[in-house]
DNA sequence: CTGTTAGCGCATTCAG
DNA sequence: CTGAATGCGCTAACAG
C-alpha cells in the first residue's frame, strides 16, 4: 500500500538535492548534470512519481481539459463524434456532459466547465436552446467554443456543419425522381439552424421541381417520441395524404414509421420515409427509412476538435473571425429488395 | 470582455480587507460580520468570481472527479449506465474514457485517472482484459474502483452485477419450454466473469433438463462482428445443427442473425436466437432475438455510483471488505406476432 | 470580528 | 552545474 503520491520535494530530500534540481531534472533540463538527472529519474520511477496536475494548473493557467456538451450520448451520431474528439485530443482530458435536450442542463454543464476552467468547449446544442448567452459567457472569459452539427441559428460562432440545405434538396430530388409529389417535412425544433436548413433545401427543391408546397405538410417535432408521433398522426389525417415524409433524423423516422404502421400504413410503399444521419443500426431495422443522409459523425467530431485545438493554441484575439467548416454529406439509398 | 477569472485576492484588495476575510465571508463563516459578508458576496457576484478548483485540490486533496472506463459509449447499455452515474454523482465531474475493448487503451485511461488524481473509478472491463493489475495500482494509491456488469473474473473487487447465472438458466428454460433440445451458446470472452456465468447457468439448466451438452455447440466470440459471424458459420456447419443459439448480448445476436440469414436460415423459426441486454433499439430491429434478458443498465450505473460514493466518503481501510451488489434481471419475450 | 502566516506541488527567476 | 526564493489561489491555524 502506497496510499500517497510522491512529490518532487520528497525526491529532493531523499536525494539530498534541492527541489528545483529535481524539477529541472524531470524536465530533462540540460543544465542539470547527467548523473543527477539519472538518479532523479530512477527514484521518481521507483516512487511512482506523477506530477500533480492541480499544481501545474495553478502555475500554467491551462487545465488541458476540454468540455463537451451534447444532447444524448446514446445517439450513435454523438457517441461517434465523441470518439473522434477523443482521438483528436490525445493528451487532453475530455469531460462530457449530456444536455438531454434541456436548456437548464446545458447551462449547468457550461457553468461547471467555467468553474473548472476548461481550455475550450465543443457543443451541439439542445432542442430547447433558443439563445446562446451561456455560451457567450465562456467566450467572454477567453474560453473558445466550437459548435458542431446542432449549431445555433443566426449567431456568429465557430461552426462545424454539414451542407444540410444541399442534402435536403437531394432527398427531395430522390423522392421526386420516384414520381412522388406530395412530400411532407417533419422537421426538428426551428431554433436549430440545422432544422432551418432542412426546410430551406426542401423548399428550394420543391420550387425548382414545381411541386406543391403545402403548409399543412410542414411541421416540426421537439424530437420526443410522443411529439413525433402526434405530428405523424396529424400528417396522416391531411387530405390529400402525403406520399413521402422527410424526417429530421433516423430516430424521428423510426418513431414516425412506427406510428404510421400502427395507423395501417405500409412504409416505403404507401408512404416513403427518408431522413438524416444514416445510423449504422438502421442496417438492422425492420422498417428503415428508404434513404438517409450520411453525415459522417466521426469527421465532424474530428474537425471540431482540430478547430478547437487551433483556437486554444492561437490566443484568439477579439479580432479573430469565427470559423465555419463544412463537412460532406452523402445520400444513402436503401434498396427495398433485401 | 473579462478574459480573467477574479480571485479572492482581488476582492480583498478592492474591499480593503484581508484575503482570509474574503475567504471566510465566501464560506459564510459566522465569524465575519454580516455587513462585510454582504459586501464580499456582492463584489464577488459582480466580478463573476468562481473559486479556482486547482487551488482547492491542492489544499483539500480531493478532486471531486471520478473516472469511468467502459468498452463503447455507443452501446446503449453503457451510455445509459453513464446517465445514471451522472445523475447519482451530482457535484462530481465525471470523466469518461472508452477502452474500445482494448487492454492498452484501458490501461492508458487508468494512467490518466491516476495522474489526474480522480477520487474514484467506475469500470466495465474490456474484452481483452485478463489481469487487473492496472486497477490494483489505483487501489494501492487509495483510489477505490467499482466494477459493473463486466467485472473481472476470480478476483476480489467491488462489483455491481446481474445474476447472470440465473438469467442464463431462464433463457435455457424458455427455449427448452418450446421443445428445443440442441441449444448452442455463443458466448463472450471467457476472461469475463459475466461470460463464465452465462456458461454456468447454461450448463446447469441443460443438465437439470437432461438436455445434451454438446461441446461443439459452445463457443465464444471476441465480440467483433467478424469473429461472431465466423463462429456462427462454425455452429451452423455442425451436425446436427443447433435449434437455438443463446448469444452473449443483443449486438452479438444481431450479427449472428445477420450471418444466419445470409446462410439461408430463417431466424426464430428454423433456429431461435436469444440473448442478453434487451436494448431499446431491438424494438425496431427486423430480426431481433426472440428473448432477451433485461439488465437494467440505469440501475447498475446508479448502484455503482452510490457504492463508489460510499467508498470515497468512508476512508476505506485495508480491512474494508469488497462489496458485491446484485441487480435484478428480467426475461423479456418478444412474441413473433407483431 | 479580522489580519498574518504557512503551505498544498510545482516552475522559474535570480543568485551563486 | 545547483540552490533559494517567489508565487499561482486558496484554506486554516494562530494571533490579535
Amino acid at each position: 500500500m502506497l496510499k500517497h503520491q510522491a512529490t518532487i520535494k520528497e525526491i529532493a530530500q531523499q536525494l539530498g538535492v534541492s527541489i528545483s534540481t529535481v524539477s529541472r531534472a524531470l524536465q530533462n533540463n540540460p543544465r542539470i548534470g547527467l548523473r543527477t538527472r539519472e538518479r532523479v529519474w530512477e527514484l521518481a520511477k521507483q516512487l511512482h512519481y506523477r506530477p500533480n496536475p492541480a499544481a501545474l494548473v495553478l502555475k500554467k493557467k491551462q487545465t488541458h481539459t476540454i468540455g463537451v456538451v451534447l444532447p444524448f450520448l446514446k445517439e450513435e451520431f454523438f457517441s461517434t463524434a465523441i470518439t473522434a474528439i477523443e482521438d483528436a485530443l490525445l493528451g487532453y482530458n475530455v469531460v462530457i456532459s449530456q444536455s438531454r435536450d434541456n436548456l437548464e442542463r446545458e447551462k449547468g454543464a457550461l457553468t461547471t466547465f467555467l468553474s473548472s476552467r476548461v481550455d475550450g468547449v465543443i457543443a451541439s446544442i439542445s432542442a430547447e436552446t433558443h439563445h446562446y448567452l451561456h455560451f457567450r459567457e465562456l467566450e467572454n472569459f477567453g474560453i473558445p467554443v466550437v459548435f458542431f452539427d446542432r449549431v445555433p441559428r443566426n449567431v456568429p460562432a465557430h461552426k462545424i456543419r454539414s451542407n444540410i440545405t444541399q442534402a435536403a434538396k437531394e432527398l427531395v430530388d430522390f423522392l421526386a425522381g420516384k414520381g412522388l409529389e406530395r412530400i411532407a417535412l417533419l422537421n426538428g425544433p426551428p431554433q436549430l439552424e440545422v432544422a432551418e436548413e432542412r426546410q430551406r433545401g426542401y423548399l428550394q427543391a420543391m420550387n425548382e421541381r414545381n411541386l406543391p408546397i403545402l403548409p399543412q405538410l410542414i411541421c416540426s417535432s421537439d424530437l420526443s417520441r410522443e411529439d413525433t408521433q402526434a405530428k405523424v398522426h396529424y400528417l396522416l389525417s391531411r387530405e390529400p395524404k402525403p406520399q413521402a415524409i422527410i424526417t429530421f433524423n433516423d430516430y424521428v423516422s423510426l418513431h414516425a414509421i412506427e406510428k404510421a404502421r400502427s395507423e395501417g400504413v405500409i412504409p416505403n410503399q404507401e408512404i416513403y420515409f427518408a431522413s438524416f444521419a444514416n445510423l449504422p443500426m438502421m442496417e438492422y431495422a425492420h422498417f428503415p427509412p428508404i434513404a438517409s443522409v450520411e453525415q459522417f459523425a466521426y469527421t465532424m467530431g474530428q474537425q471540431a476538435a482540430e478547430l478547437l485545438l487551433q483556437l486554444i493554441q492561437n490566443p484568439a484575439s477579439d479580432e479573430t473571425p469565427y470559423q465555419e467548416v463544412w463537412v460532406e454529406t452523402k445520400l444513402v439509398i436503401r434498396e427495398p429488395g433485401v
